[in-house]
DNA sequence: TCAAAATTTGACCATTTGGTCAATAAATTT
DNA sequence: AAATTTATTGACCAAATGGTCAAATTTTGA
C-alpha cells in the first residue's frame, strides 16, 4: 500500500561514540534507558509474537512492560520502530549459531549441533520465533531487503559447505536448500506450533527431556538418511 | 482472557434436513447465499491468513468479497463466527490426505504420497495453510478441544500405522509422531514462509517445477534414511 | 544544593473498527 | 400482480487504538 516507515534494509545505528561501555549494548543510554527499553522489548516480543504488528496493541506492550503508554512512547516513537528493533535482536540471535556451521568438521557432528542448538533456541524463546513466523506470514514487509541480502548471501556460503560435503563423499546428493529448510521448519516448528505439539503429544508443557527426545528423533530420520 | 463466543469443538451443524441436493454443499441454502458465502469465506481466508483474527478487519474481507459491511454481517454476525468457518474448512481439507495413510500400503510408497499430496496443498492453497499457521502462533485458542479431540485420535490411529510398518521391519525404529511433525512442518513450511523461500532461493514465484524439486529434496532426505 | 536534563503521566484527539438498524431493493412464492 | 421472504445499504454508534503534549516528577551533574 505505501512506504514502509521503517524496514531492516541497511538499518543505520547512528552511534557517535563506540565507546566500550559495560554491557555489551549500551550506546551512551542511562541505566534507566537500558532498563526500560529492554523491558519493552522483552514485552513487546511476547505480544507481537500472539499477535503480529497489527494484532498488537500498544497499551498491551506497555502493560506488560510495566510503564504506561505516553512512556513507551518516549522510548519507540511508532509501533514499527519497536517491532522493527524486535525483529532485528531476534534475527541475530538466531544466525549465529547457522554461521557457525563449519566447513572442516563432521557433517554429521555439525548438523545434529546445530539441530540441537535451534532446537534450543524453540525451546527458550519460543515467542522470538513466533514473531518471525508472523513477520513471514504477513508477507515480510519489513523483511525484504533483509532476506534478500544479508541472509540470501549466508545461505548461500552454506550451501556451498554442505555441497564440499556432498563432493567429499560425507554426505548423499541433496539439495543444500531445501536441507536447510527442512531444518528450519522441523526445528521452529516446536516453537511456532506448540500447542498443536502438546495436544497431539497429550502433555501439558514440553520439557527439557522431550526436547531432547525431539532432537534424537530428528536426527535420526534427517542424519540416517542423509550421512553415508 | 474471556470464554470464546466460539470455537470448533463440536459444532453442531444444525441441519434439520440432510436432503441429498445439488453440490456437496447446500442445507437449504438460496443460490444467492451459497455464492456470497463462499466469497466471503475466499476472501477472508486471504486476509485472516495475512493478518490473523485481531489484524483483519471486517472493512478489508467485506471489500476483497466485493460486499458492503452491513452485507458481510447479514451472512456472518460476528468476525470470530467467519474465523471460524473459514478454519473448519482449512482442517477439513487438510486432514483428509492424512487420514488416507493406508496401513496396507508400502510405507515408502505412502509417505511420499502424503508428502506429495501435501506440498501440492501449500502450493495451491498457501492461504489456508496460513490461516492455520496463525491461529497456532495465536496458541490456538479456536481450536483447543480440537486440537486435543479429533486431531489427536487421528494422529494416534496413524501412529500405529507407523508403528505396524516399523514392526513389520519397513521402516527403522522412529518416533511416529515426530516424523508426523517433521513432514508437517517440512511441508507447510514452503506455504508459511515463501517470502524466505522465494528470496533466498532468487526466485521471484516457486512454480509447479520447483515444488516438484522440493518434494524430490524432501522424500530423498527424510525417505532415504526412513526406508530399510 | 540547585539548575539542567531526563523521565513519567493525565488528559486528550483523530481514526479505525466491529457491529447495529431502519429503510430500501431484489427475489420468490402464491 | 400482490404478498412475502430474502438481500442490500447508508447512516450511525460505542469502544478501541495510535499517537501527542504540556505539565509534573525524578535523576543527574556541577
Amino acid at each position: 500500500m505505501s512506504a514502509n516507515e521503517a524496514s531492516l534494509d541497511k538499518a543505520g545505528e547512528t552511534d557517535t561514540a563506540p565507546a566500550a561501555e559495560d554491557s555489551a549494548e549500551a550506546k551512551g543510554k542511562t541505566r534507566i534507558q537500558a532498563r526500560n527499553e529492554a523491558r519493552i522489548l522483552d514485552a513487546a516480543q511476547e505480544i507481537f509474537a500472539a499477535r503480529g504488528l497489527r494484532g498488537a496493541t500498544v497499551d498491551a506492550i506497555a502493560e506488560k512492560a510495566g510503564l504506561s503508554k505516553p512512556n513507551l512512547h518516549y522510548y519507540f516513537r511508532r509501533k514499527s520502530d519497536l517491532y522493527v528493533a524486535v525483529l532485528r535482536r531476534t534475527l541475530d540471535i538466531w544466525l549465529e549459531p547457522f554461521a557457525g556451521l563449519d566447513p572442516e568438521g563432521d557433517p554429521a557432528v555439525e548438523l545434529r549441533r546445530y539441530i540441537a542448538q535451534k532446537l534450543e533456541m524453540s525451546r527458550l524463546y519460543p515467542s522470538a520465533s513466533r514473531v518471525f513466523a508472523n513477520e513471514m506470514l504477513q508477507g515480510a514487509p519489513m523483511l525484504e531487503g533483509y532476506l534478500g541480502g544479508e541472509l540470501r548471501a549466508l545461505v548461500d556460503r552454506k550451501a556451498e559447505v554442505i555441497r564440499h560435503w556432498i563432493a567429499s563423499g560425507k554426505l548423499r546428493e541433496i539439495d543444500p536448500y531445501h536441507l536447510v529448510f527442512l531444518i528450519w521448519a522441523a526445528t521452529q516448528h516446536y516453537a511456532d506450533f506448540d500447542p498443536q505439539v502438546r495436544a497431539v503429544l497429550g502433555k501439558e508443557r514440553m520439557t527439557k527431556a522431550d526436547y531432547e527426545d525431539v532432537e534424537e528423533s530428528l536426527c535420526r530420520i534427517i542424519l540416517g538418511g542423509l550421512v553415508r
